[in-house]
DNA sequence: AAGCGCAGCAACCGCCCAAAC
DNA sequence: GGTTTGGGCGGTTGCTGCGCT
């Protein structure tokens, strides 16, 4: 049957906004609102315009706060852990740092962050090649023993990635708040909670005020580890996730990146915890059962455990050692 | 100086979902 | 309960500007 369009193609007009196409929607919205139907709203202020793009045009530049372009390290981390941990879920990623959308934060990935990590990664792999021929050949020589720390550099999980896996059945206190906590702490479970909430996760904010002022309220880790987030998730986001990080950790992912988790060991450790090595089964197709993806993403999402992230940091790092590039290649 | 190729980005397309009817 | 409709989202396209040859 098909789907009728949302406005009259051969009647709207296409391609870039015109200032005075600007100056009138943003009028218009900031005196009267969008008025709830976005469809409506360009015959209302004379515009010939589909709805969707007034949408686009205003959500994206039109609306206040908006900041372009000039990502700092941070908000770099953050787009590149929650990447690794949800997939291309830009609005939910654009949800995590103020002023940025998501066709901002998509552009930034496709045209930077991806080609960032993959020229790191391309670095890496060659390293962990040459590690592991020096550490072959030392097998060769019978030097088995002690393992060069070039190789485990580059082929074990760091320290804290080993240790926060112990919070599959020891998750971290969320709500402890130690005086060691400093303000990076505190804004990684403030981003967290935000993140929930618009998962659908529940926070009292009573609960939040009724704790140590200073701490970040999350839902109890009883709570989250009885699946309540994820039975709160939307169904297409809990089988997204569960599907791209369950199922096969590889799919979701653009193919350089894929490959680029295969190559990588260390980067699969630590995903490892995300497609539940510990609980896999697999079935006779070799594709891993709901028995095992059962195993909620939320336990071991940095998006909860904000140590994970930190496992992310050899990523980080080479965002801060590899200039951007414009235009040279 | 002109042509070419590439990167960055704005905008569109089409699908999915939920609410309204 | 089925259909329609609008909002929202992710993927993709196409334009523009810049750098290189």
């Amino acid at each position: 049957m098909g789907r009728a369009p949302c406005c009259d193609k051969a009647n709207v007009k296409k391609g870039p906004w015109s200032p005075e196409e600007d100056a009138k929607l943003k009028s218009y919205i900031e005196q009267n609102g969008t008025g709830g139907n976005w469809i409506a709203l360009p015959q209302k202020i004379g515009l010939k315009r589909c709805g969707k793009s007034c949408r686009l045009r205003w959500l994206n530049y039109l609306r206040p706060n908006i900041k372009h372009g000039g990502f700092s390290e941070e908000e770099d981390n953050i787009i590149c852990s929650l990447y690794i941990s949800i997939g291309s879920r830009w609005s939910i990623i654009a949800a995590q740092l103020p002023g940025r959308t998501d066709n901002d934060i998509k552009n930034y990935w496709n045209t930077r962050l991806k080609k960032k990590l993959l020229g790191k990664q391309r670095k890496d792999n060659q390293q962990a090649r040459r590690a592991l021929k020096q550490e072959a050949k030392r097998v060769e020589d019978g030097g088995l023993g002690v393992v060069s720390d070039a190789f485990r550099s580059v082929y074990w999980p760091d320290q804290q990635q080993m240790t926060m896996f112990d919070g599959v059945h020891n998750p971290p206190d969320l709500h402890h708040n130690s005086n060691n906590d400093n303000n990076n702490n505190i804004d990684d479970h403030a981003s967290i909670r935000k993140l929930l909430i618009k998962l659908g996760g529940r926070f009292s904010s009573d609960e939040g005020t009724s704790r140590a002022s200073s701490s970040v309220s999350v839902m109890p880790t009883q709570q989250i580890y009885g699946g309540d987030a994820m039975n709160l998730m939307q169904p297409s986001f809990h089988e997204g996730v569960n599907s791209q990080l369950m199922q096969n950790p590889s799919t979701g992912f653009p193919t350089e990146l894929d490959e680029m988790f295969q190559c990588n060991t260390v980067k699969l450790e630590g995903l490892d915890y995300f497609y539940g090595t510990a609980n896999m089964i697999e079935g006779n197709n070799g594709s891993i059962s709901s028995a095992s993806t059962s195993m909620n993403w939320t336990e071991v999402s940095p998006l909860i455990y904000p140590t994970l992230s930190a496992s992310y940091q050899g990523m980080q790092q080479c965002l801060l050692e590899e200039p951007v590039h414009h235009g040279t290649q």
